[in-house]
DNA sequence: TTGTTTTTTTGAACTAGTTCAACTTTTCCT
DNA sequence: AGGAAAAGTTGAACTAGTTCAAAAAAACAA
């Protein structure tokens, strides 16, 4: 059960046995369906999730009502809304899963804790809130200077994997554009070949 | 020469007067004038600073050689490639002097030094990295989401005083939209006042 | 100050991406 | 397996934003 996240955590940091089996003590497995909800916005983000097994999607409405999404998670990706989250403030964010999914939880106070009583934990987080920060810095250098077939072809390249799970409104609404043009990027990109 | 520091790290964690001198002992004050560059493309980014006072932009260059701007750094901000200076690899950003400034720099080796000595630094800069992450995600959502009207005046409502310091080709840079564009949009909205 | 360089403005022609509507294909549910 | 719902395709008309070029305004240097 615990395999897939200390492989994640050992390519951030070394944890004995000993604290490892501290860190996931205070996690619990939770099982999602499809179409479920783990968050709608307005409510307070009580959970940091470790996908275990499946897929899901983090997004936001825009004033339209159109769902634009800021992250797809799959097997070793975290899940969590980290500003409302962390100030345990309102969301303005959603999370959906799109697959049957299993997650590893851990609560806001037991995450507090675990900062307190292991501080290796601290340089986890830190290290890995930086590499996912130097991540979206990319995302948003090509989002603002690549046309959408190409951030499109970057993503693919980029997620060979994911592109087979998702649906192309929920890539179109990770690119920022409507499913119609991807259609027709990928009616382009497909003659090219 | 530390009190803006100070008041900025007071925001996210509380050191006493000895923490205070132990953290700051390491950051040593650089001036720079204006249009000096602080990193260029390519080399690693031996800094992270603190801008104690001036007006700084980090960006990228595209394909056709077009400056994108990731941010600009004022008084209170800092700066660093952080993905350069976290793995110590080439960069792909440039830092760029936008006014006579004085920077407080640590390098690489003294940061890893305040992490082992101080583990106080360590939650510090989770908890900044946090932060600054939700605000990248807030932009990653307005760039997918609005359009550059609303995008522009989004940006001086966030930051009222930086307009007046910045170049309309700046902004431009910034919102991801040509400086004609800008322009325009100025115009349009200065009608509607 | 004066000339030089840089920034900003404006218009016209263009292109990337949207919107809407109708249709086809695939997936889902029982 | 069959019907309903969702996802994907296509074309036509449109709009947001670009590009280029030329002029005006502002900032800079000597």
């Amino acid at each position: 059960m615990y395999t897939l996240l200390r492989e994640n955590i050992a390519k951030h940091i070394y944890l004995t046995d000993d604290e490892f089996e501290q860190f996931s003590a205070p996690f619990y497995l939770q099982k999602v369906q499809r179409k479920q909800m783990l968050l709608r916005e307005g409510e307070i983000c009580k959970f940091e999730g470790f996908v275990n097994k499946g897929c899901l999607r983090v997004f936001y409405l825009d004033e339209s009502g159109f769902e634009k999404v800021l992250y797809f998670a799959v097997e070793g990706w975290w899940i969590t809304d980290i500003d409302s989250f962390t100030n345990q403030s309102a969301s303005i964010l959603n999370i959906e899963a799109l697959e049957d999914s299993e997650i590893l939880m851990i609560t806001f106070p037991y995450k507090n804790i675990l900062y307190d009583t292991l501080p290796k934990v601290e340089k986890l987080f830190r290290i890995m809130t930086q590499k996912t920060h130097a991540a979206l810095q990319r995302r948003m250098i090509s989002s603002l200077s690549k046309t959408a077939d190409k951030r499109y072809l970057e993503f693919i390249t980029k997620y060979p994997h994911l592109e087979q799970r998702l649906s192309q409104q929920q890539v179109a609404a990770y690119l920022g554009i409507s499913h119609e043009f991807l259609s027709k990027i990928r009616k382009k990109v497909a003659k090219l070949r």
